[in-house]
DNA sequence: ATGGTTGCTTAGCAA
């Protein structure tokens, strides 16, 4: 077996009906593998996913009316298919996490909360939200040892370290949305956005731990540079000044991110017209066949 | 960064 390049990219679209042919364009484009989308803004039966099959790629939506809604758009068979957390209380949160497997590698497209403002209910669930995505993939990639994980909110609170590590060799990479920019050099004014949902401490704090030593940010593995942002606020013209925030991630576990050959984020489709206000961020991965490293 | 835009869905919410 040789060397497999996978390209894999994550793009909140904001609404996917407004950005069907934007999409398409770009997948046709940059020949991207699996494209992760966030804010789709709209129910499964009514996913423009004709339009991708068109093109040779399946659709797994998981969508609802008006809000939310993530995707993964592959072209290769995706399996075990899951939608959501399975627990009513994060599921309330609406349609924001959905998983498949392609290829041997576990694929999620993840639109963590905003939480409007900080020290308000919906700041208090986007850090938990955050806390269970982690005890979620670490339930599913650890091997059995031991009860799963209760949460990471739990086991915080019970003094423990945040959760154990992922298997070493799980192949995973957590696409999305992730609504928190991780340092100064991400985020255009961060004296202001300190006070912010985006960049307050207390989010910040909740990626580190969602990451932990497991999950990668790949676009830190090929760029040291500050100002390269991937949202932008439609308002006062914040993206001819580039007045951004890098707040959408391509995560990869370290046995993935060990392959990771190129990562970026792409500017282009927020320069055309009608543009998302995201803009995608791709991670490519030269894959050797599993066991060989 | 008090308002500023956009995409829903029907004036207001979410981001």
């Amino acid at each position: 077996m040789s060397t497999r390049r996978l390209r894999i990219a994550s793009w909140n679209v904001n609404s996917i009906r407004m950005r069907l042919d934007a999409v398409l364009g770009w997948l046709e484009t940059t020949g991207t593998d699996i494209l992760c989308l966030q804010e789709t803004k709209v129910p499964d039966d009514a996913f423009p996913s004709d339009a991708f099959r068109s093109l040779g790629y399946e659709v797994v939506s998981f969508g609802q009316k008006a809000y939310n809604g993530v995707a993964i758009i592959t072209n290769d068979k995706p399996r075990e298919v899951t939608r959501g957390f399975g627990d009513a209380t994060l599921d309330a949160e609406g349609a924001r996490l959905v998983g498949a497997t392609v290829g041997g590698v576990r694929v999620y497209s993840a639109y963590v909360p905003n939480g409007k403002v900080v020290g308000s209910p919906s700041y208090a669930m986007k850090l938990q939200w955050l806390a269970r995505l982690r005890t979620l993939l670490v339930n599913r990639h650890t091997s059995a040892v031991g009860a799963p994980l209760a949460s990471g909110q739990a086991a915080a609170n019970a003094g423990m370290p945040h959760s154990r590590p992922i298997d070493a060799d799980e192949r995973v990479v957590v696409c999305g949305d992730f609504n928190v920019a991780a340092e100064d050099r991400d985020v255009h004014d961060p004296f202001f956005w300190r006070m912010q949902v985006l960049f307050h401490s207390e989010a910040r704090e909740a990626l580190r731990r969602f990451c932990g030593n497991d999950f990668v940010d790949t676009f830190r593995l090929h760029h040291e540079e500050g100002g390269r942002y991937s949202w932008w606020d439609y308002r006062q013209g914040a993206f001819p000044k580039n007045e951004g925030l890098r707040i959408d991630y391509v995560f990869a576990s370290r046995a993935l991110a060990a392959s990771c050959i190129e990562s970026d984020i792409d500017k282009q489709p927020r320069r055309q017209s009608n543009p998302s206000d995201h803009a995608p961020v791709t991670a490519t991965f030269a894959l050797e066949p599993k066991g060989e490293t």
